[in-house]
DNA sequence: AACGCTTATCAC
DNA sequence: TGATAAGCGTTC
């Protein structure tokens, strides 16, 4: 018997199988799926089994796989066609897709014992006549109080650890056995809540579980209730015997979020979180395996959830860009969602308040069947102003303005909480010399490094690189660096001093560490503190009944990255953010400080209209050819040297104009965004299409022909 | 990707 | 001539 294995070296001229004879004690425990250790040149690599048959090549001299890496682990046949589906759709290699399916504790070069987590339990020794030692031993006091313990249950040993029961073991009265658990995954408990569904929440779980369709577009305002509905299309579908994945942003998958899900459904749910060590991620990972759970949440890849009969996908926030893994393979877990809900004849749900152009269309035009939420379960909706800071910059308030100062001191007064968001982590945005006008780069990458106060340090927030405060300019020598620009660091210390109240800060840099994310919440809605600063992560999912009042501080900048879905996204986090308030009894405010207040993204925000937001940049994305209207795919080719990849660049744009016919638009090569990022140089090329069947094979073609003798990487983004 | 094997290159 | 660098082909 041989075995057609694929191994894990990720490149081109290995995206094939290799057969292997399957060792005789192999031979009853093997399966399609498993993950297996193999001989392959002079090294020993994993791979995964694709196939098992009998064709053999006598011009072959096989060798033999070494060992099964964990029997329990396999992928299914449905994620392994899923596999191949990936490998054609995204112009990736087989193994890459198939290793994000397994958890990463599987990786042989990961060590394998903290994998397990071991209990050991105590229990007497049946063989031997307790009673009679009883007799035998009337002082030792200790020691018999153990074997009467014992007599009812096993128990746990640290539980009963004493001189006197390493005695009983010794002398062979006790015996200790080991068993493998899973870890316990840390949640917050939440009162049990009944839910009533508002009689328009009922009205969309009726019209999803009713309808033949299969994809759906819930479009809810942000509070009207979405979680509710998704609970009980859940709670439907495991009664039908079926299986559901519900997948969330990272960010919003809060605690908050996780409790409910946790309360409702109880053991029957594995959650996966990015704060879940490896060990506890291959716990839930086999318990879905065995099958003890029916519901998984998670973030992006728990889209590959080994479940079988799935009844439902549900993507929360289905606009998060999370649900694009930008690494190879760069799949959308929405068109994975599609995929297995097609093979399982499943329900997918894609959720949203603010959902990408792409999908809206889609539901108006019935590709997706359109589900409205239109009230918020509170009944109102936050009150939202703009500032128009430049009038505020004439009267030198630059951060604050004074609406907002006022609003702050309103909301303190009467011991309500704000919420401040600022997209800029850090305490500045760049340096700069104010004597020779020199700004700090980062050496790795095109980018000025950010001053840090908390470590005292640089940093680049691309590449992580990282070195310590230098006041003194290394090209003039001056001992003037000043650190300008507005982080949430510098936010943070001066709202503290000017409002003389307890601060919270929450953005990347306060939420590494595990269950951060969790203890800051909760600190805040304890109401410990005042006021909470933060980047985007607090936009989304938080629910504090206390806030009256959300202050956005500087939207401009995200508005004015230059990427077609930057109006888009900034309507997004204005609204998202908005929505933190009014949820419950408390009326609230949202203020907004732009220097572009006649921007459409704000008009429409300032009138809660996505609709009408929707229609102006449909039109947008009409006259420049953007999704929906058409499809895009960035090539992006990259060289540690500048020349070299621009000359690169402009072969493969030749390449293209050769090979496409004149439907394809090919844009470029233009230099990146960021020029320069890991020490390697950037172009792009953007293609715009609406139709990829000569695409992909000419795609295919050019990732084929890899530039000879260069050192250039083409990266292709679908 | 990683390794061994073959071939080109260069100083003397 | 030998030593080293560069290129090539193989891996079940």
């Amino acid at each position: 018997m041989l075995a057609s294995v694929v191994i894990e070296y990720s490149v081109k001229s290995l995206n094939k199988v290799f057969d292997y004879i399957i060792p005789n004690e192999l031979k009853s425990i093997i399966k399609i799926g498993h993950k297996v250790i193999v001989p392959f040149a002079s090294k020993e690599v994993e791979g995964f089994v694709l196939n098992i048959h009998n064709n053999k090549d006598n011009n072959i001299e096989y060798r033999s796989i070494i060992k099964i890496q964990d029997s329990d682990f396999y992928l299914n046949s449905e994620l392994l066609e899923l596999g191949k589906y990936m490998s054609n759709s995204l112009l990736c290699n087989l193994i890459s897709c198939y290793q994000i399916m397994l958890p990463k504790a599987l990786k042989a070069s990961i060590k394998t014992n903290i994998n397990k987590k071991y209990e050991i339990k105590a229990s007497l020794n049946k063989e031997v006549d307790v009673d009679k030692y009883i007799e035998e031993h009337k002082r030792r006091v200790k020691e018999i109080e153990i074997i009467n313990l014992l007599k009812e249950k096993e128990l746990l040993k640290k539980d009963i650890s004493s001189p006197s029961l390493n005695n009983l073991i010794k002398e062979g009265i006790v015996i200790l056995n080991k068993y493998e658990v899973n870890r316990e995954v840390f949640v917050e408990k939440e009162n049990d809540k009944t839910i009533n569904l508002t009689e328009e929440q009922s009205t969309a779980v009726n019209e999803i579980l009713n309808s033949k369709d299969s994809k759906f577009l819930l479009y809810g305002v942000t509070g009207s209730g979405k979680t509710e509905v998704y609970i009980e299309l859940i709670r439907k579908c495991l009664m039908n015997n079926k299986t559901a994945i519900v997948l969330v942003p990272e960010i919003s998958l809060t605690p908050q979020i996780v409790s409910r899900f946790k309360n409702v459904f109880g053991d029957n749910v594995a959650v996966f979180h990015s704060s879940l060590s490896e060990g506890e991620k291959y716990d839930e990972y086999r318990r879905i395996m065995k099958g003890e759970v029916s519901l998984v949440v998670g973030a992006r890849s728990a889209i590959f959830s080994p479940l079988k009969n799935i009844g439902l996908i549900i993507l929360d926030e289905c606009q998060s860009q999370t649900y694009k893994q930008e690494s190879t393979p760069k799949y959308s877990a929405i068109d994975i969602a599609y995929k297995r809900g097609e093979y399982n004849n499943a329900k997918v749900v894609l959720g949203s308040a603010t959902p990408a152009l792409e999908e809206y269309a889609r539901g108006k035009k019935g590709v997706l069947h359109l589900v409205e939420l239109t009230k918020r379960i509170s009944g109102k909706l936050p009150n939202i102003e703009l500032v128009d800071m430049e009038i505020e910059a004439k009267k030198h308030n630059y951060i604050i303005s004074e609406k907002l100062d006022i609003e702050i001191n309103k909301a303190l007064a009467s011991k309500h909480q704000v919420i401040l968001l600022l997209n800029r982590r850090g305490y500045s945005t760049f340096l700069s010399c104010t004597n020779c006008g020199f700004v700090y780069k980062c050496p790795n990458c095109d980018i000025s490094l950010i001053y840090h106060k908390s470590s005292n340090s640089y940093s680049c927030h691309y590449c992580g690189y990282r070195c310590e405060r230098n006041d003194v300019c290394p090209k003039c020598h001056e001992q003037a660096i000043k650190d300008l620009g507005l982080g949430t660091e510098k936010l943070e210390s001066l709202i503290e001093k000017k409002y003389n109240t307890k601060v919270l800060r929450m953005d990347a840099d306060t939420t590494s560490t595990k269950n951060a994310h969790q203890k800051l919440i909760k600190e805040f809605s304890s109401g410990n503190y005042n006021i909470l600063v933060g980047t985007q992560m607090i936009s989304k999912g938080l629910n504090f009944e206390n806030v009256s009042l959300v202050g956005i501080i500087n939207p401009d900048s995200l508005l004015s990255i230059p990427d077609f879905r930057s109006a888009e996204r900034t309507y997004e986090l204005l609204s998202q953010t908005s929505g933190r308030v009014g949820r419950f009894d408390l009326d609230g405010k949202v203020i907004i400080q732009t220097y572009n207040k006649d921007n459409y993204v704000y008009k429409s925000v300032l009138k809660n209209d996505f609709n009408s937001f929707f229609n102006y940049e449909m039109n947008i994305r009409k006259k420049l050819k953007y999704p929906p209207y058409y499809y895009i795919c960035n090539i992006l080719v990259t060289s540690s040297d500048f020349k070299v990849a621009g000359e690169s660049a402009n072969k493969v744009k030749k390449f293209l104009d050769s090979k496409l016919e004149s439907e394809y638009i090919v844009i470029g090569p233009s230099v990146s965004n960021i020029v320069k990022l890991n020490n390697k140089y950037r172009f792009n090329i953007m293609i715009k299409y609406k139709n990829k069947d000569n695409l992909y094979k000419v795609l295919n073609e050019l990732n084929n022909i890899v530039i000879k003798n260069v050192n250039i990487d083409i990266n292709i983004n679908i």
